[in-house]
DNA sequence: AAAATGTTGTCACAGAATTGTAAAAGCGCC
DNA sequence: GGCGCTTTTACAATTCTGTGACAACATTTT
């Protein structure tokens, strides 16, 4: 499994290709977006580390051109603001995920393989194999979307996120600070209503009954939790 | 949870020291890079934020020795230069995250708060959220639920600090005024049924007959008792 | 035993804190 | 401009907690 990490800072740089390759990844690094491209196009790697802000070609622009030549191969973005989010979200890029520094090396490999067990179902079951399950609803990632029995339900990217933080601590309550960071990024307004907002609409969509939610249930004090 | 506060600049210092005593942290500072070497293997601090540019003992060099002790205390750098993040964010040092000068005090304490979570220092529910058992109800301090075999019985926060108190002391009485001091903290109530009305409330959901409690029983004139 | 006294339990409700949601505004992109 | 998504604002709804009145209970005193 060959890993391409563009990334300008050095340190982070040799951080990641480090605990990466502790890991058992081989790893291929670039130091700016040309450099990522050429590595790209060489070393054909099974998944790619993007930092947004780059010299000589802008992680957007190098995703954007990664995507014309390959449309499968999976990129997480990674940004130091949580306003970059904005635009990751908003291009249409093609990012699979997205993480914002700083982040914990754990953190970094968990996102990883997540992303790696998901392009490998959807590899074997063509182009849109069922990627998980909460309950009895189906998301698909990829297609920003969930299904339930017929019905199918549109999705955004920070839903897919919400959903699979959820997801991955199925059983656990995941605080709302916690959810605020994995989601949005450390230190996003404290005191904002836009999780609960968030939380809100989505599950407007994917409740059967609102008013007593079976996937994201409320943990009065503490958080959000879906049991499996 | 105990903070150790390490900048020369003394209004910095007495900055972060008065909004981190408000939020309830204890607070400890140095001035110089010794001083907070002394303080760290003195005080035994539970976090460090850590200013780059000290006189006596540069920050680089207070972390890299304090690592040499200790590989898990959460390190914060607060460095003036933005250049100087290159070398904090390599993981030689073992930062665990960094911020540049000038920095919003809620900023400082929204990182401080993602730090201790990723490593599990901070819990609401107290510093052991581990699972215990009484009687024949098992308590998920981390979930806020307690399990009598299939039913589940949703508990508040004070609950759970009140049940953790009984089990603790299995066996002994825990007095009307220990129990208030630990749950609600030294010179609360003087003349306040609150205590029995969280008593009374917290039998009505984990007694199986309220009349005959087993798990919170009363000891006239004394307290209250859980016998194993 | 009965009464007196002090202690604990419970009810009803108010205030506080937390969470939910509709409406409107912001933002970036056709 | 419209459109889709997100966030803010403002308020409603819910949950949690503490208070005061009073009932129930235990202990001591008559």
């Amino acid at each position: 499994m060959k890993i391409l990490v563009a990334e300008d800072d050095a340190n982070t740089r040799d951080a990641l290709r480090e605990v990466l390759d502790r890991e058992g990844f081989r790893v291929v690094t670039a130091s700016n977006g040309r450099e990522a491209l050429d590595l790209f196009r060489k070393e054909k790697p099974d998944f790619i580390c993007l930092d947004v802000m780059m010299p000589e070609l802008h992680g957007y622009e190098v995703c954007s051109r990664i995507r014309r030549e390959d449309e499968s191969v999976p990129v997480l973005f990674l940004t130091a603001k949580s306003e970059e989010i904005e635009k990751v979200l908003g291009l249409e890029l093609g990012a699979d995920d997205y993480m914002t520094k700083p982040f914990g090396v754990k953190e970094v490999l968990a996102r990883i393989r997540a992303i790696l067990r998901r392009s490998g179902l959807l590899r074997k079951t063509g182009r849109d194999g069922a990627v998980f399950t909460m309950g009895d609803l189906e998301i698909h990632p990829a297609e920003l979307r969930a299904i339930r029995g017929t019905q199918v339900i549109q999705l955004t990217l920070r839903d897919i996120h919400v959903l699979r933080v959820l997801h991955e601590w199925k059983g656990k309550v995941v605080e709302r600070s916690r959810m605020s960071d994995l989601v949005w990024g450390v230190g996003f307004m404290p005191e904002s209503r836009a999780l609960d907002q968030h939380i809100s609409q989505l599950r407007k969509r994917i409740e059967v009954d609102v008013s007593s939610p079976r996937i994201v249930r409320t943990v009065h004090g503490l958080g959000y939790r879906y049991d499996g």
